[in-house]
Formats: structure tokens, sequence, C-alpha cells
DNA sequence: CAGTAAGTCAAGCGACTGATTTAAAACTTC
DNA sequence: GAAGTTTTAAATCAGTCGCTTGACTTACTG
């Protein structure tokens, strides 16, 4: 274990100021627009193999990146999943979904990029593996999801599911969506991160329990 | 205006030829993953360009696949929405939102490519300004966007416009994520597209009717 | 303090890309 | 069937990519 001086700090240095120059540059251009080389030096490094020697590939940079944001939003994940655990309200426990994720952002402090970044990763065929690798294998997930299916006993379990995936759609989207109008200077349905993760517990909690049509039977 | 003999249809037929392989590439390999090379020898034009010859530029073959499907789309949502005007049930409005889409990834019967393209384009910070241009302006959605807010007057003006931007990213990505399991082989939670599009009009009805907190403060 | 290793830099390699150009083939028109 | 146009084919070009290499700088070690 180094000590906790230069030339480890130096290494961590660079390789943060890499990252930070990837989500963004990725968020702004384009995941697969942007090219190792312009990475290395948007990081300040001359060195225009940088991205190898300190990651790898573009694909070990993703799943640096994802892991690093993914790490605090299960930290805080963990922190509500303990405050509302026992509780009875649907509420409480979809705002275990939402709101670290927005609390994450927001904490971040404007702009961000890790929401435009996170939606192109994931609608890509090979990335998309090493974000839910990465981003949906958090045990927290698991311990709300069982907590929402328990208060929705009266929904079909393959309804759940489906609605599930949902979820994971709406928060995903709508973080990215509110984050590029952040970024556009747009102006954003909601004012604050924490207001807009109000209006997806709310439609949510409308999502989950909505009567599901008996299956094999096609309505209008 | 050309006869409908051979010159035009010779061309069209490998417009077409390279539209067919393009989507499926993108879908599989990624959109950027491949090239316009690539894409001109999988249509099996020997001319490494022939998607500069018949397209111009990759923009302008993504505009015309997403416009092709657009076209389709369209169509039946218009006969949809002349069928159910005047109706008062907001199911059937939601329905000419979702079926459109389902049943024109069924009619192009397995496996389809158009979803998951999709996705990765409107992910994409340049593409999915062109994804934008060609698939929402169609009039059709103002007309049944509006039917659903006439049906919705309790629920705020601002809560109303964030949750159609849901309603987008469910249809979007859940016919995606089908789209996905069916050519994996993986299993589907719906048998069919027509259930699929049940469970997402279910759904989304629950979802457009849940009740917004008040705006200001912050619940659970 | 010399020696080793880690990190940075700069140059260059082969491979591939989009685009352009030239040649051949297919078709239309006269 | 000759002349002209459109489509396909093939070759080529400049530019960029990831990756490797070797020299240089800096920090740690015995």
């Amino acid at each position: 274990m180094p000590p906790a001086t230069s030339r480890y700090e130096r290494s961590e240095s660079t390789r943060l100021a890499i990252m930070d120059a990837a989500e963004r540059l990725y968020a702004e251009e384009g995941l697969f627009a942007v090219s190792n080389r312009q990475v290395s030096e948007a990081a300040g490094q001359g060195n225009n193999a940088a991205v190898g020697y300190h990651f790898g590939s573009k694909a070990d940079l993703v799943r640096a990146i994802v892991q690093r944001h993914t790490d605090d939003i299960e930290e805080r994940r963990i922190v509500m999943v303990d405050r509302v655990r026992g509780s009875d309200d649907p509420r409480a426990w979809l705002a275990c979904l939402v709101r670290p994720v927005t609390e994450h952002l927001g904490a971040l402090g404007a702009p961000t990029w890790f929401a435009r970044f996170s939606v192109q990763a994931m609608a890509d065929p090979v990335f998309r593996r090493i974000v839910v690798e990465e981003a949906l294998s958090a045990p927290s997930l698991r311990e709300i999801m069982h907590a929402l299916d328990v208060r929705t006993r009266e929904i079909p379990d393959e309804v759940r599911r489906e609605r599930a995936a949902m979820l994971r759609h709406i928060v995903h989207n709508m973080c990215a969506e509110r984050e590029r109008n952040l970024a556009e200077g747009a102006p954003t349905l909601r004012r604050t991160w924490d207001e807009a993760a109000t209006g997806m517990v709310d439609a949510l909690q409308g999502l989950i329990f909505a009567p599901a049509s008996p299956s094999g039977h096609a309505a209008p």
C-alpha cells in the first residue's frame, strides 16, 4: 500500500482528470464521436495515449466512470433504505429508487453529464452490458424491488416485472432529459432535482398500482 | 417522373437493401461501430461508397430509415385516431400512442431492429435531433396529446407535460427491450406485441391519472 | 546517492474511415 | 444502334484512429 503521497496521488489525479474530461466530452459530443486521443488531450495530458495507459480500453474507462457515480448513488440508497425499512408506504420505497439518483446529480452541481452519458452507454449493445453489470447489480436495489413487490400483491407477477423495467426507464431517461435541459439553458418543468424526484415518485406510484387487464384479452 | 421501370427500380431496390442492412447492423453492432463501408458491403454492393452515393452521409441514411418506419406508424396512428375521435375513454387515446408502434413492429415480423436502432439514435446528441424531427412532428401525435390533456384536467399543466415525456420514454424503451429479448431468444414477459401494448396502456393509464403532490412541498 | 520503477511525453506504425475520382456496365432516348 | 445518362464497381487520397515504442522526468528504495 503506497503512502498517500505524490506518486500515487499524481496518478490518481490524472485518472480523475481523464474521467472528468471523458464524461463531459461523451455527454456533449457523443460517446462514439470522441476518441481516446481527444479525451487525453482534454484532460491536459500531452500523452495522446493516456487513456490506454491508465484504463486500458474505452470500455474500461466507461466502466470506471459508471462505477464512480454508482458507488455514491449506492451509498445514498443504502442510507435511505435503512431509514425506510419497515415502512408500509410504497411512496417511501419508490423514493429510494428515485432520490439517490437525483440527489447525486444535484450534489454534483450544474452542469452534470453523467445522466446523458449513461443513457448513451445503455443504448449501445456492447456498453449496455457494462453499465448493467455495474449499476443494476446493487444489493439495495433488490431489497427495494422486493419491498415494492410485496406491496403490490394484487398485480400479477409478470406485470410487476414488466413495470419494474418501466420504473428504470423513467428514472434513467427523465434524469437525462432534465440534465440536457439544464445544460442547454432550456426551461425545466421542475425547479429543482428534489421537485423532479417528487414528480417521478407521484407518477411511478400511479404506474405500479394501475389495474392490469386480464391476460389474453386485448383491451381497446 | 420516371416510368415505374428498371432504372428507377434498380436504384430504389439498392436503396432499400442498404437501409435494411444498415438497420440490422446498427441494431446488432451499434450505430457507431458500423461504417458506411460495412453497410455497403452487407447490402451486397461491391461499391464501398454506395451509402455516400445513394444517401449522402450517415445522418441522411439514418433519417431515411427513421422516415420509412415513421411513415407507416403515422398511417396506422391516423386510422386509429379516426376511429377513436370523440371517445371519452382515455385508454382508447393511450392505445393510439402505443399500438401503432407495436403493430408496426409486429407486422414487420421477427426479428425487427428498428426499436433498438431508434433508442441508440435518440441517445446520441446529434442524431437525436434528426429522430425528433422525423418522428415527433407527426400531426396525429398533437391531437392525441391534446385529447389526453382535456381528460386529465385535474393534473397541473406542467405535471402533464412532464408525464407526456414519460409516456414517450416508456413506449420507446419498452419496445426496444422487447425487441432485444426477441432477438436474443430470451424469454419475453408478454407473448405478443399486442399483449405488450395492453401492458403499456394499463401502466400508462395509472401514470397519467396519478395524483400530483402539491408543488413546492417535497413528499417523502 | 546511485539505481529502479512509475508516470509522462512525443513520434510513428498499420489499419481503417469518409470522400473523391476514374472506369465499366446498365439502361434510356433519339 | 449511337449518344447520353444513371448506376455500380474499383482504385485512390488525406485524415484519424488505437496502439506501440523509446526517451525523458520524477519519485521512491536500498
